[in-house]
RNA sequence: GGACAGGUGGCCGAGUGGUUGAAGGCACCGGUCUCGAAAACCGGCGUACCGGCAACGGUACCGUGAGUUCGAAUCUCACCCUGUCCGCCA
């Protein structure tokens, strides 16, 4: 969320930002409502708190005045008259300020200098890592992961409901050591703490990742008062020190989980249907980091880079996207995907989303930092990036690793924790 | 799930209807002292919003929300959270 000052102050910059998301002819009556409101709740601001301080001073003469044993009945009476009056501008004053958090929670972030304008089609390859393998001959992963019995997707079907995995044996074995993979390069060698945290979080958590109001859609609640199933460990893991100020000592900070995501894929229906690509429930490595604002564009390449490393010890060929301002997500001010080439299914699949969401995600979940004894606490800068998603990660490796036989090639990095090999 | 006890500033903790944004302490910042440090002493020290070029003025905030009242940290109600005990449970 932005700062309503934003649309006070910096509007011409604010409606640059929605051109460049080709989202400004849409968000322009948002944006001028705003800007009337904004001037309507301070209007209503003045109003109401000149009326509240001679309130005050009204009813302490009332004080005075019993204390001194004087008759303070008028007095009395004009100041309940006052008390009327504030509470109906207040409830003016209330629904205006609603309508502005309503408006608020429509901007999307504004990206950075460096992102091309315009929609998907202007999303930029900024570099690729190893040689993608030529698609002859190479089976889907859903054939070489059902023929090895490494995964059961009829049964996950019939357990939970389509887009729902069962992996056996191997396949189960793979799912952890892809976990204790990238946690041990993360903690070991990146210098991120590991978190085990809870993957069901209440509404203020949504709220403050910037999941929640306008993406409800794509969530699982729990039908109770307050729970939610989390999309991703971003949620969890960025608000742990939601309504806290850290120690500019503490920056920046890193942090990293493993978790279950669970998807409902609203409006995804009938794309990548099959197999491992689209799943609703699924597992990944996240990476966040809390940073000073200064640091921002710096830390998002580290984290990238770190993202990286692990497709680079699993030896899968990728390339890195930069995304145009119209793909980047509502929340994000620079985002880079990593795609990784799965030769079955002839396509490069999302393995990674990493973002900096400047001090968007940070204003709502208000999460601060105090550069130096005694001075005003600012908003830190919020980064994460998936480091992976296991399956795609999965799919790809069972693709870009057939062997003519049927069996699959375990990239040296992996052999450790899964004990083989070869997948046969 | 049941019964008690609690939730006050960065932390500890006083305050039970009226100049209380809130005593006192710790921490922190500045200063005196010191070769330097510690100790001691003096002073400062919350956040947000509105107005103002500024100095500054105003308003709000004592878990959250509603209510009573001329006036609420203080009284009432609901909810949330924490602690202790009981029950249940992997």
């Amino acid at each position: 969320m932005h700062d309503i000052r934003m649309v006070r102050e910096q509007a011409a910059a604010l409606r640059d930002g929605m051109r460049r998301r080709d989202a400004l002819d849409q968000l322009e009556p948002v944006i001028a409502r705003l800007e009337q409101l904004d001037r309507d709740r301070r209007a209503a601001i003045q109003a109401v708190e000149e009326k509240k301080a001679a309130r005050n001073t009204a009813s302490q003469e009332v004080g005075r005045r019993r204390k001194a044993g004087e008759d303070a009945s008028a007095l009395q009476a004009q100041t309940r008259a006052l008390g009327e009056e504030i509470a109906r501008i207040e409830a003016t004053l209330v629904e205006t300020e609603a309508a502005i958090q309503q408006g608020m929670y429509e901007i999307p972030n504004v990206t950075l200098p460096q992102v091309p304008a315009g929609d998907e089609t202007h999303n930029a390859v900024v570099r690729t890592w190893g040689t993608p393998r030529a698609a002859e001959g190479v089976k889907p992963h859903w054939e070489v992961g059902e023929s090895l019995g490494l995964l059961d997707l009829a049964r996950g079907a019939k357990i939970s409901g389509s887009g729902f995995i069962v992996f056996r044996g191997t396949g189960a074995r793979l799912v952890r050591a892809l976990m204790n993979l990238m946690l041990d390069l993360h903690t070991r060698e990146h210098g991120y703490e590991e978190l085990w945290v809870p993957v069901v979080v209440n509404r203020a958590s949504m709220i403050g990742t910037g999941q929640l109001p306008k993406f409800a859609e794509d969530m699982y609640a729990l039908g109770d008062d307050e729970g939610f199933l989390i999309p991703t460990a971003e949620v969890p893991v960025t608000n742990l020190h939601r309504e806290e100020i850290l120690d500019a000592a503490q920056l920046p900070k890193a942090m990293c989980a493993y978790t279950p995501c669970f998807r409902r894929e609203a409006g995804a229906a009938g794309k990548d249907t099959r197999g491992l690509l689209r799943v609703h429930e699924f597992d990944k490595v996240e990476l966040v980091r809390y940073c000073r604002p200064e640091d921002g564009p710096a830390q998002l390449e580290l984290l990238t880079g770190h993202a990286e490393h692990v497709l680079q010890l699993l030896g899968l060929p990728y390339r890195v996207l930069l995304l145009a301002a119209g793909d980047t997500g509502f929340n994000s001010a620079m985002t880079y995907d990593l795609e990784v080439f799965a030769p079955g299914v002839g396509k490069w699949l999302e393995v990674s989303s990493c973002s900096v969401f400047t001090d968007f995600q940070a204003r709502r979940a208000n999460i601060r930092f105090r550069a130096a004894p005694g001075e005003k606490p600012r908003y830190v800068y919020t980064l994460n990036g998936s480091a992976l998603a296991f399956p795609r990660v999965i799919a790809a490796l069972l693709e870009h690793y057939q062997q003519p036989d049927g069996s699959v090639l375990v990239p040296e990095a992996l052999r450790p924790y899964l004990g083989a090999d070869f997948i046969r």
